[in-house]
RNA sequence: GCCCGGGUGGUGAAAUUGGUAGACACAGGAGACUUAAAAUCUCCCGACAGCGAUGUCGUGCCGGUUCAAGUCCGGCCCCGGGCACCA
């Protein structure tokens, strides 16, 4: 065997080995038990960054270690390749959006391949393939005919300068990042799917995912964020009501005026003859569409002149225009409560409106309503016949008199919105929807199917190419045979992603979405992927998946088993991305030592689940135990077959050493398994190799340690850094694949020792250490942790008050 | 602003259920080998005091619970992710 480690040799010949030989194409089998083995797959951005490689790694080492323990594992790859970024990239390049994200996916595919990724390369997807899409497009008109998929207007950023709709990552600072115009909201008809249907579901459902980070679920429950409360009615002069919905309704009596969004048809009618209002509401409209700068935007405001009547008291209060009031959640109004709600305590302040008690404390909490806003529950006052109610009591009284007057409705309301999957973009799925003048919205007949997204296209950037294309809008309508007009705006790219990794189970098949292959292998029993996902893509696939069993396309209620939420790669404090430009391009680590080292340094740096700031030191590292393994190994081999071991003769060094091996054995077992926890596996057989390499092979005994103990490292190395463990194991003699391998097994007989160090601590602080044996009683553990010198020490002068005793660990003596 | 995480040596991190803080590495230092360098090997490596044995302090900050707190509780500070049209 080659003294010299040489990986650019031996990965080329492994990876061709896997070739030849088809290792990864995986095909049902139902005597087996599966395991279905993902990763989020890659927007083809160009080159692999570094959180590919950490991503796509953590999963190839799962389903590596899953095969090994007997599974039939698949791990397909794809693309997500439909996006923004190709559009920029046409606009800045002039390359069609098809060719430059082709020409990306065939350079990524082989820097993939080249990372020696298990990969069933026959059930490869591009979402951008008509083939892929088309699946899409036939499974949104039977949602459509279902009536979960509707039309309705929402707002998008509009720059007029342009005439295109800016996604939110488009605007910098209010204004489009081109040409520097102020954005300014403008409603569009859109296409919507009622996930709210599915809200119950989603929430309840989060129960059923155990083997998800808490985290994950907790920011799903959060998002979908069920309240409970009371839709009211407040009346209007003209007899009609204005309902808002709130949480408090115990506050009721607190209310001292009503907000109205700046779009809320009352906001509207009361600025027709009040220019001011009209004026302010108009400078309202150059706010970016998204939460964050609503909610940090300066809170303004302006009375409409209209009063409400409170539904209880009678009272008379004074409707205004907020404008952090949003149209689209909940009837576009809320009831304000200044005394105890902090928002509209700011806003009260600044306009000098009425702020009234109506909560008083019950413990000892602060309110000073001077100063903030008591927004803790408590039990009412200055509310008539509720006074001294707490917040249950005052919520069902004011709830059922709301109810018996007709003036209100408990409600449970969702912050969840329906998805908005209408884009008014060209790269991108089309819509597959037909408008005609007598038939209206009328879906693309399947047989119709794709409505293919034509590629040879000019690309200019203002606004879709497909708008300016007769020979794709102009149609006939599929039911009255008439002139018609095709939808020209393409599905929002989550819809490709929620439903793909049901896909790969049949991805060849062009008859049907989904076959009876997807109950075989879905739900997918391991996902990886990153953090920045938890809750659009993971609330999506999930919600895909409850429409698709519906469909009666999978029997499952959800899509992810097992879900690893890997954290960001950073560079310089920030999350690597395209965007950003502070990507580190992975392939000179590869040119320079090989996909081993850069599999094992990106698994060793970090917990897969903690962000990984990255820095180019430390690779180095990585391929210097490389070396080490492959010297340790050479050591061995030139000295032939070890003689049989025979445990029971060894000395208590070389029990030592054995107990060492199994002891990794089942740490290694149980990160690789249970924790997730790579990189103190890693951790683990480093520390197991430095003892080895101190055995002296002149030992016949010795000899025969190692060779069990460098086997048990080849096996647990082998999901990590396969290359070399498949150079090592050839080595070794053995003729299999050593994937089909199965995971080494702790010798239990190995493990048992007969004595252990404990810590002596006094008051809480070590002071001694002692050898003891195993099965020593409490009593012994006392008195010889009493009787070490520096423990006496310390002692002295004092009294003994207690005795601690952790079996296995330590005594700890109070005493003053 | 709201929701979810994180903060431990010069650096990445470990400490799994409240029980020895810093495993394993990186960087650095000293030495061996070498004509020399690289590579490799050996040793040292939280701060302070001490020749040393050892002691005191130390896990973002302030306070609490406990025989014992990086870990649990309360209150802050800073950093990261998400906020529905980036993917």
């Amino acid at each position: 065997m080659d003294q010299h480690y040489n990986p650019q040799a031996l990965e080329k010949t492994t990876q061709a080995l896997w070739l030849e030989n088809n290792s990864f194409a995986v095909q049902q089998d139902d005597s087996r038990e599966k395991f279905y083995c993902l990763a989020m797959f890659p927007y083809p951005s160009g080159k692999l960054h570094m959180g590919h490689v950490r991503n796509y790694t953590i999963a190839d080492v799962i389903a590596r270690y899953q095969r090994m323990l007997g599974k039939n594992v698949m791990q397909p790859m794809g693309w997500d390749a439909f996006g923004l970024p190709a559009e920029n990239a046409a606009i800045k390049n002039n390359v069609p959006p098809a060719q430059w994200t082709a020409e990306n996916i065939d350079y990524m595919r082989t820097q993939l391949r080249r990372l020696g990724f298990a990969y069933d390369w026959d059930r490869e997807i591009a979402t951008c393939d008509p083939d892929y899409y088309r699946w899409e497009q036939w499974f949104f008109t039977r949602l459509f005919e279902k009536g979960l998929a509707y039309k309705k207007k929402a707002e998008v950023n509009w720059c007029e300068t342009d005439q295109t709709v800016l996604a939110n990552e488009q605007v910098v600072d209010g204004c489009c990042w081109r040409c520097d115009q102020p954005v300014e909201r403008r409603e569009i008809d859109q296409w919507f799917i009622k996930i709210t249907e599915y809200a119950d579901q989603l929430l309840n459902d989060l129960d059923k995912l155990d083997q998800w980070p808490e985290q994950v679920r907790t920011m799903q429950r959060n998002w979908i964020g069920r309240s409970e409360g009371v839709d009211l009615d407040f009346g209007l002069a003209d007899g009609t009501t204005l309902s808002v919905y709130t949480t408090r309704p115990d506050t009721l009596m607190g209310v001292t005026y009503v907000a109205v969004a700046p779009q809320h048809p009352l906001a509207q009618a009361a600025a027709q003859n009040n220019p001011a209002l009209a004026t302010f509401i108009e400078s309202q409209s150059n706010i970016k569409v998204a939460e964050a700068e609503m909610a940090t935007m300066e809170k303004l405001g302006m009375a409409t002149g209209v009063n409400a009547t409170h539904p209880l008291s009678g009272e008379e209060v004074p409707i205004w225009v907020a404008n952090f009031v949003l149209m689209s959640y909940g009837s576009g109004a809320v009831m304000s409560v200044p005394g105890h709600d902090q928002r509209d305590w700011e806003f009260a302040s600044k306009y000098q409106l009425p702020i009234t008690q109506v909560i008083a404390p019950t413990a000892d909490e602060a309110c000073d309503l001077a100063t903030e806003a008591f927004t803790p529950k408590g039990s009412l006052v200055n509310s008539g016949e509720f006074d001294g109610l707490d917040f249950e009591q005052a919520f069902k009284a004011i709830a059922d008199r709301l109810e018996l007057e007709g003036k209100g409705r408990r409600t449970v309301n969702f912050r969840l919105r329906d998805w908005g999957v209408s884009r008014q973009r060209y790269w991108g799925a089309p819509i597959p929807i037909i408008n005609c003048d007598s038939c209206g919205t009328v879906p693309v007949p399947a047989k119709d199917l794709p409505v293919v997204l034509p590629t040879d296209i000019e690309f200019e950037g203002q606004g879709s190419p497909l708008k300016k294309m007769p020979e794709f809008y102009q149609t006939s309508c599929p039911s009255c045979g008439g002139e018609a007009v095709r939808e020209t705006d393409t599905f929002d790219t989550f819809m490709e992603s929620s439903w793909y990794y049901a896909r790969y189970a049949s991805a060849r098949n062009d008859q049907v979405m989904l076959d009876e292959s997807a109950n075989y292998w879905a739900p997918v029993d391991q996902y990886v992927g990153g953090i920045e996902h938890a809750i659009l893509h993971l609330l999506y696939a999930r919600f895909f998946h409850k429409l698709m069993r519906d469909e009666g396309l999978v029997n499952t209620d959800e899509p992810f088993i097992r879900l690893l939420t890997q954290g960001m790669v950073l560079k310089d404090g920030a999350k690597m991305s395209k965007s950003k430009g502070n990507t580190v391009d992975p392939q000179s680590l590869i040119d320079n030592y090989g996909a081993d080292t850069v599999r094992l340094f990106s698994m060793f740096a970090a917990p897969p689940e903690q962000s990984l700031e990255w820095s180019d030191s430390g690779v180095e590292g990585a391929n210097r135990f490389l070396k080490r393994l492959w010297k340790l190994a050479a050591n061995l081999l030139e000295r032939g077959a070890a003689v049989p071991l025979q445990a029971d003769t060894l000395d208590s060094k070389q029990k030592a050493v054995r107990r060492k091996t199994h002891e990794t054995i089942a740490k290694v077992s149980d990160d690789f398994g249970r924790r997730q926890t790579f990189n103190t596996a890693i951790a683990a057989i480093m520390e197991l190799c430095n003892e080895l390499s101190k055995l002296d092979l002149e030992n016949e005994q010795n000899h025969a340690i190692l060779a069990e103990a460098l086997t048990a490292n080849v096996l647990m190395l082998s999901p990590i850094v396969p290359h070399i463990c498949q150079e090592l194991w050839r080595a070794m003699g053995k003729d299999s694949e050593l994937l089909n391998a199965p995971w080494p097994v702790v010798d239990e007989s190995a493990l048992s020792r007969d004595s252990i160090e404990m810590v002596v601590q006094v008051n809480g602080k070590v002071r001694d250490r002692m050898e003891v044996a195993v099965d020593a009683d409490r009593d012994t553990l006392e008195a010889a942790a009493l009787a070490q010198d520096n423990v006496q020490r310390f002692l002295e002068g004092t009294t003994v008050r207690k005795v601690i005793v952790v079996p296995g660990k330590l005594v700890n003596i109070v005493a003053n």
